[in-house]
RNA sequence: UGGGGUAUAGCCAAGUGGUAAGGCAUCGGUUUUUGGUACCGACAUUCCCUGGUUCGAAUCCAGGUACCCCAG
């Protein structure tokens, strides 16, 4: 467990002046965890500014649970910032956010791959952007409402800071921000990294804040009514061509609306009855190919990583031969796992894009895991683990007899009932 | 149209006189800022049709219909 301890010359947030002194911009999403914030920074009597992004456009009069940064969101954070007597803005970010997260999240289904918005949200417009507004506005840091501790690097008073999981492992959002460079990390805080929900609930109450019991979010904030579909089809229509359903075997079990509608791990939605249940095990985005199979062809013990931001001590050209041992989470509800993390520099860039040099290998294994996803990488397994960075998954290793398959169905001449 | 076989939910299927298993699919719900998984719940007043036997029929009997296989 690191020591997160406050030395005396620094105030709660780490820097070496008085709060009085010290400004912070908080990004206030209109929901209950950055409004308690915003509520906990003005009351430890910091200089703090109330920023919103909005992000896209909410047609009015909608009230959507479980959505963020629009509309009414708008309204609540504003609210709020009222309620605790800080200056607030609303910046408009609705073309940046499409370019930056709408566009490759479509994208990303066009290639038979499975995003995570969230954290291109993070990494682009949350930690790039905005954080580069509070720096022009002479912010001395930018706090969010993550879930994830923040506390200088052990043995370090140069002002590097890591990231921890936070104390409520339930809440745990450190998945979401692997892709958080160190420079980020050193200006970013997070206060409720150690705190749980009922209790920044119980908070939001006590300051009065209106949100106190508004609904978590939840689902992709920009896609109403989980119709994804619909936003993936104006923007890419190729994700929604028609095409076949075949099992690894090479049986055309039946037809689809289009690959967006699928992900690697699926079960419902197939419409195909076979018995035993079938899962999505590959995704052909040229054929507009379903490729499905047994529960036992989802089974993974290897996953090949691109875009990695890696915030160990070592770096990677120096990573012993047998890799560096780890944890590894797949899945931002899932406990960290143990794994090895291997680079070879011989693999990395050569031409092909996305081969990084980096991959994991599972000492669990896993199923179900999509490319696009994201592989988070920690020091520890329990909720004291420092957050190691982590990347893109772009292809998850089967076993060999079903890699086979997939492989003789990829270059197998279209099959006559497919059409 | 000679012989044989099969008809039970969208698909597969158990049930051979005692009041319609199960699986898959589908639908609904739960589920921690992604997708998915998982879990919970619902799902044939009725067994191809008609008539008969019986206290009681998906089960027995008769006739009809449909499909499958074998055959010169």
């Amino acid at each position: 467990m690191p020591e997160i301890q406050t030395e005396p010359l620094l105030n709660s947030l780490g820097l070496p002046k008085k709060p009085s002194e010290t400004r912070v911009v908080v990004a206030m999403s209109g929901g209950v965890d950055s409004s308690v914030v915003a509520g906990l920074l003005k009351q430890q009597g910091y200089e703090t500014i109330g920023i919103t992004l909005q992000l896209y456009n909410q047609s009015a009069g909608e009230r959507r649970v479980g959505s963020c940064c629009a509309g009414q969101d708008i309204e609540d954070a504003r609210l709020c910032a009222e309620t605790l007597g800080i200056p607030y803005y609303v910046l408009d970010y609705e073309s940046r956010f499409q370019q930056a997260v709408i566009n490759p999240f479509a994208e990303s289904y066009a290639l038979g791959e499975t995003p995570v918005p969230c954290i291109a949200c993070n990494q682009t417009v949350k930690f790039a952007d905005l954080l580069a507004t509070a720096r022009q506005l002479g912010a001395d840091a930018l706090a969010t409402g993550h879930y994830i501790r923040s506390a200088p690097l052990p043995g370090r008073s140069d002002g590097r800071r890591a990231l921890y999981r936070p104390l409520d492992d339930n809440r745990d959002q450190s998945y979401f921000l692997f892709a958080t460079t160190q420079e980020q990390i050193d200006y970013l805080r997070f206060p409720l990294g150690g705190m749980s929900k009922p209790q920044v609930r119980q908070m939001a109450a006590e300051m009065g804040l209106t949100v106190a019991d508004k609904h978590d979010s939840q689902d992709i904030c920009f896609v109403p009514q989980r119709n994804y579909a619909e936003i993936i089809t104006k923007l890419r229509p190729e994700a929604a061509k028609p095409g076949a359903i075949v099992h690894i075997d090479g049986r055309i079990l039946g037809r689809h609306n289009g690959i967006l509608h699928y992900t690697i791990g699926q079960r419902r939605g197939l419409g195909v009855a076979a018995g035993e249940p079938l899962y999505v095990i590959a995704l052909n985005a040229e054929k507009a190919q379903v490729i499905v199979g047994p529960l036992a062809a989802l089974a993974t013990s290897k996953v090949w990583l691109r875009d990695v931001n890696w915030l160990g001590d070592t770096v990677p050209q120096n990573f012993p031969a047998e890799g560096i041992a780890l944890y590894a989470k797949l899945r931002s509800t899932r406990p960290p796992c143990p794994a090895v993390l291997h680079y070879d520099v011989a693999l990395a860039d050569k031409g092909q894009s996305g081969s990084s040099g980096f991959w994991v290998e599972l000492a669990e294994g896993e199923s179900g895991v999509a490319p696009g996803q994201a592989c988070a990488l920690y020091s520890a397994a329990d909720n004291a683990a420092r957050l190691l960075g982590g990347g893109f998954i772009t292809r998850a290793k089967s076993a060999p007899a079903i890699e086979a398959q997939i492989a003789r169905l990829q270059t197998a001449a279209p099959l006559p009932a497919a059409e």
